[in-house]
DNA sequence: TCGGTGTATTCACTCAGTCAATAGTGACTA
DNA sequence: TAGTCACTATTGACTGAGTGAATACACCGA
């Protein structure tokens, strides 16, 4: 997901501190999986020591002390870079799901057994997520469609490999 | 991916040495990004810490000194968990894309721009992969599909994004 | 005998990420 | 009014994943 980027882009809006970059993070990006706050701080951290942000003093005020961030031109520059590259697609073609079932071919389990466990657990999260779809905010529902469209992808692949699990399991032996 | 457990997936079958075990991880899951010697090594030396292989004395032999390493009972038990669990579907909804195209909105940049570069290297990687599809062996063949089978959804994605970037641009702003 | 190639491992290091600790303020409460 | 709870805000110590360079032996060909 890039969070040194991310964090960059936040700061490209206005100045911030570290508390409440890691709100604004959460609202926009970290609905499911909320980085924490100690992750922001080390990110910045490494973000100040490569000039890409600068870390104001610390500040006393109403509450504990504070530091205010602000981003540099080398870090504009590559929040800048950042937005107009599109990113690899699907550079490396690795898969959990491709190694449990090569694995499971290799040790003579029934890799039948697993891809069906597998295609439950999708469908189960599918449903979850036209639920999210249905309920939710626009943006909960832009990932929503996000993740169906990959779980659909998912599901095409594992019955793809059901069917061709014998050659593969020759494969496996070799 | 899960390095640890592919490897003591592979060290399952029999024991091994780091060497080989790179060597098998390779040709079989490591084809388009290959794992490096240290990363074995250091994964190997955190399984033994675990309990979850037995490293062996280092032997001399014809060539430089070897060790060989081999699965543990406890290593088993995790092998036998992974196959039979399966992965979380899609869990987090996390996604490079959706990151850049809500910083671009909220800089004020064209998402519009960055999503038709992005569906330009998507197209092109697609071709890449229909070429792997029909030129390599079978293994490549099933991570061809299941390339491509993700990248028509980002595709998809992607266009449904473009429809929604208005009402988007509004979300960004909050 | 010199250099290259293949085998085999280790070391020192960075980045990403987590958990626990610290510390100030304000508000409620027994 | 002392206690503690909740919220704001950051730091420190640590683990795991991953990389690049170094080391070392054996064999082979010029």
């Amino acid at each position: 997901m890039s969070v040194p980027l991310t964090l960059l882009g936040l700061l490209d809006r206005e100045p911030s501190h570290g508390y409440d970059l890691k709100r604004d993070y959460d609202a926009f990006f970290g609905r499911t999986k909320p980085l924490a706050f100690s992750q922001v701080y080390a990110t910045l951290a490494r973000l100040a020591r490569d000039g890409k942000v600068l870390a104001g003093e610390t500040e006393p005020g109403g509450g504990p002390e504070r530091r205010r961030y602000s981003i540099t031109d080398i870090g504009r520059g590559d929040v800048e870079v950042w937005l107009a590259e599109p990113i690899e697609p699907e550079p490396h073609l690795q898969t959990e799901l491709f190694a449990k079932v090569m694995i499971a071919l290799m040790l003579g389990r029934s890799a039948a057994k697993y891809l069906d466990a597998q295609r439950t657990a999708h469908l189960s999260r599918m449903r979850e997520l036209a639920e999210l779809r249905r309920s939710g905010e626009m943006i909960d529902a832009l990932l929503a469609d996000y993740g169906v469209f990959h779980l659909e992808a998912d599901l095409r692949w594992i019955d793809l490999t059901v069917a061709r699990l014998d050659a593969l399991s020759e494969a496996a032996r070799s």
